[in-house]
DNA sequence: GATACTAATTAGCCTAGCTAACTATCACCT
DNA sequence: AGGTGATAGTTAGCTAGGCTAATTAGTATC
């Protein structure tokens, strides 16, 4: 057994929710076959959809965490599948503005409502004070994700 | 404004939770360009370190939800750094055995703790009992994981 | 208006995903 | 025992997704 070094309780805590989170998506993931789209694409394609109004090319290349010629491709890509559109954007005509088309909407949509599905169908089982404690934490993370992306 | 249908309780909060999980590994995924490994290698290897004994090739492309052909690559780059090992299955000669070597579990422990790090860091600004129902809904979730696994 | 900076694309290279086809081994079964 | 079928892994060959370097076009600065 090696030896474990004592570790604040922050740290115990941080690994716990670190894993809950890995394998609560690593299991809702499998819902997404049924829309079609590879990984990559359904992540940017609901960064565009969840974010709100339409990002330029670089801020989805952030948000996603991949360059800027790898986002051009994903873009292209999806642009094919008449799930995204290009738009000049008013006063820089550098940037582009990428925004959903209403098919790459209900595609995403429909995919989401699949991964909720999953995780609400076992969350009925809990009891009201457990849904609580969820819907606390949930909000809590939020928090916590919104104040270190800063 | 399009029309939003009325949702259960439950399908509410799988939405929040979801949503929790996805901007949480976001945000810790950026520590993980310090491993110099790609983000499949560090899965893959993750689920060595952390799985408990070692694998075969098929259980590993399984929890990776990958085919056995990627598997085989990923996991001949892997050996290929010296951050893995096969050794043949006493018993069945069909199966190659993978495991972790100790500069593989040591890459990746020094990964999971900068993750762990970055997480734990804000987890420290919140109240005991904050903590509290963070821990709580940790356990929750990987029990509904594990449970729907089945 | 020359110079430097910025946004996106293009070119070209590797890795990671897939299916199909193959090899080797096992399990069965008569 | 030996044939038949199933199973584990690899190989081959394709597309998609990651990167850096270089290009193009537009903005800003001075």
């Amino acid at each position: 057994m090696p030896p474990k070094r004592a570790r604040p309780r922050e740290a115990e805590l941080a690994d716990r929710l670190h894993s809950a989170a890995i394998h609560l998506l690593r299991w809702l993931r499998r819902e997404d076959a049924a829309t079609g789209l590879s990984a990559p694409r359904l992540s940017a394609l609901s960064v565009l959809v969840f974010g709100g109004g339409p990002v330029t090319l670089g801020q989805l290349a952030a948000a996603e965490q991949v360059r800027a010629p790898t986002m051009t491709r994903l873009v292209n890509g999806l642009e094919a599948d008449g799930l995204v559109t290009r738009q000049a954007d008013p006063g820089d005509a550098r940037v582009t503005r990428i925004r959903a088309t209403a098919r790459g909407r209900a595609l995403l949509e429909a995919g989401r409502a699949r991964r909720v599905e999953a995780l609400a169908r076992p969350l009925a089982n809990l009891s009201a004070e457990e849904q609580a404690v969820l819907a606390r934490a949930a909000a809590l993370i939020e928090q916590l994700a919104a104040g270190a992306r800063r």
